[in-house]
DNA sequence: GCTTTGAATGATATCGATAACATCTATTAA
DNA sequence: TTAATAGATGTTATCGATATCATTCAAAGC
């Protein structure tokens, strides 16, 4: 018991045994059995995390920014990839109960209901973050997929593009690519610009599938004059396809990208594009994640984070 | 009793019982308590896997195949990123050891005394992948960075390249860009080149990184005509730099990378690269380990995954 | 008919830490 | 001098599952 507390709270013992007890602990190579406590006292220091991919650099930053913040604060965090499949999701959030998690963290927002139920029972901060949702289990810490995406179509229109194609990944198993088509969609609405079935595109994640787009969309006998890549790094695979054919951008096709990578930047031309608030919304959920766990109050439920739009030579 | 035993071995438990539990668990929503499952049979279902950064998404493709496979053996995978620094990783083995955790897998090859000490008394299997290092704790499964290097300088010398540039990340926390960079000195001592101070530079990790190595090397009164880029997106950078600047692959210039990156095979001309098993290195981790865990034997301490060059347009 | 056998289920102790309460000692207040 | 108090340490029960041994009961063998 007093090595116990020794551990948790040295100041409740006297000097004198902390220091025989530093000693043992040193001389035996003791490593406490945090299963033990953790079952003992009813809660755990884990954090469950589930992202679609890890392939994903883009989730890198915020699992990051979630990691170094819980850290610091004696938490761990166990991250799972549930490959875009709620039937992996439910299985690895029930995984997440039985190790006893503290708090759950989901880059979907989409859900079975079976999940939605269990999790909403469930006396735990749940956190979601992949979109701005209307319903969030319990909080939502986001940017809007839905507005980013109107935002860019609105500025590739002001920009002065009337054919404006809109690629994204599989809108079947993603619900965050389903909000940019709406978005997208809206603006069309607002802008009078009617829709065009050809210039809607799906296409496989990867720069390949950036490239298979553009080329589809190239080949149409009523060509787009800008394209709004509205996933992973589509946009890259399509600019480095029209550098292969000798395009010029934005005079033969503008390019937008929903997501800042990096090489955006480091392209020629550079590519315009949305910057997503990735660090933010980790260091908000973690923030928010310890207020909820240490009983500090905090009935955040839906935090918007906003975006920018970077506006380049692209377009 | 009965309860626990039809959820781990069913068939030990009689067809009309194990259905009137599965009623009670659906009614009541039970979900069983792994901790104390753990805690109790003295074992748990967790592995540690430990990277330097998960910004690296060439990491990802590793963890993926980790995860997939214990994942299917209904392991679960504690992730933790070490920042390239020895201490925390000496803070995250703990953490994870005091979870009780079955296996440890680290990408580093270099640790603090401690942690190798700790290691190797703890009763469970160890697994390093970062470099095929001569004295693992336990067991080691990856390629030899050295090898590689030493294979890739050669391979440029083949190709008629003399002045072969070598482009690493820092190597004072990098035990890989050491590895690296002695294979590269070692080639060239073979090769019976002379080692040019000018033509070893360290670089920032990230695109900028590359193009700045690049520039710094053509500001050189002596241009090397081959650079050979050791690490993360470098190769990247300055393959895009040579495009902003209108020079020719591999005319003015060669470029070599050391990881086949996707996107060097989408840039025009495509890079020359190294490929490295880093799918299999997980995939053959995760069986070491599932092997030791379920006690099958399993005497492997070094495996060797190899690695090819992969010669295109820029070199 | 009685013992044997095995399948199914139940009872108990245990894993290692901790919450809650108890005890002890030294110090201060009355 | 005695009671009160606080600081340090010890005791016991407990968290929830499981290893192990015990029991029950029906079918099979002699």
């Amino acid at each position: 018991m007093t090595v116990s507390r020794a551990l948790r709270a040295p100041d409740t013992v006297s000097e004198d045994t902390r220091e025989r007890i530093r000693d043992a602990i040193e001389k035996t190579g003791y490593i406490p059995n945090r299963l033990a406590g953790n079952l003992s006292s009813r809660h755990s220091d884990v954090i469950g995390l589930i992202v679609p991919s890890l392939r994903n650099s883009l989730f890198a930053e915020t699992i990051q920014a979630i990691a170094d913040n819980l850290g610091k604060a004696g938490f761990h965090v166990l991250i799972a990839e549930s490959g875009h499949s709620l039937e992996v999701e439910e299985t690895l959030v029930l995984a997440f109960l039985s190790q006893q998690v503290s708090g759950i963290i989901l880059h979907n927002t989409a859900h079975t209901p079976r999940i939605r139920a269990i999790l909403t029972k469930a006396d735990i901060p749940v956190i979601e973050t992949g979109d701005l949702t209307r319903d969030p289990i319990d909080i939502v810490v986001s940017y809007s997929n839905f507005e980013a995406a109107k935002a860019m179509t609105h500025h590739l229109h002001r920009r002065g593009y009337r054919r404006i194609a809109f690629v994204s990944l599989a809108t079947e198993t993603n619900d965050r690519m389903r909000q940019r088509r709406s978005g997208y969609l809206a603006a069309l609405e607002e802008l009078d610009l009617k829709q065009d079935r050809q210039l809607i595109l799906e296409t496989p994640e990867g720069l390949s599938g950036g490239r298979d787009a553009l080329v589809r969309l190239l080949d149409l006998k009523k060509r787009p004059d800008a394209i709004f890549c509205a996933g992973d790094v589509l946009a890259v695979g399509a600019a480095l396809e029209c550098q292969r054919r000798n395009l010029r951008l934005p005079e033969d096709v503008a390019i937008a990208s929903f997501d800042d990578l990096d090489i955006l930047d480091h392209l020629v031309p550079r590519i315009t594009a949305l910057r997503l608030p990735r660090r933010e919304i980790g260091l908000f959920s973690a923030s928010i994640l310890l207020q909820r766990i240490l009983k500090l109050g905090g009935g955040v439920i839906a935090k918007d984070l906003g975006f920018d739009i970077i506006q380049r030579e692209s377009t």
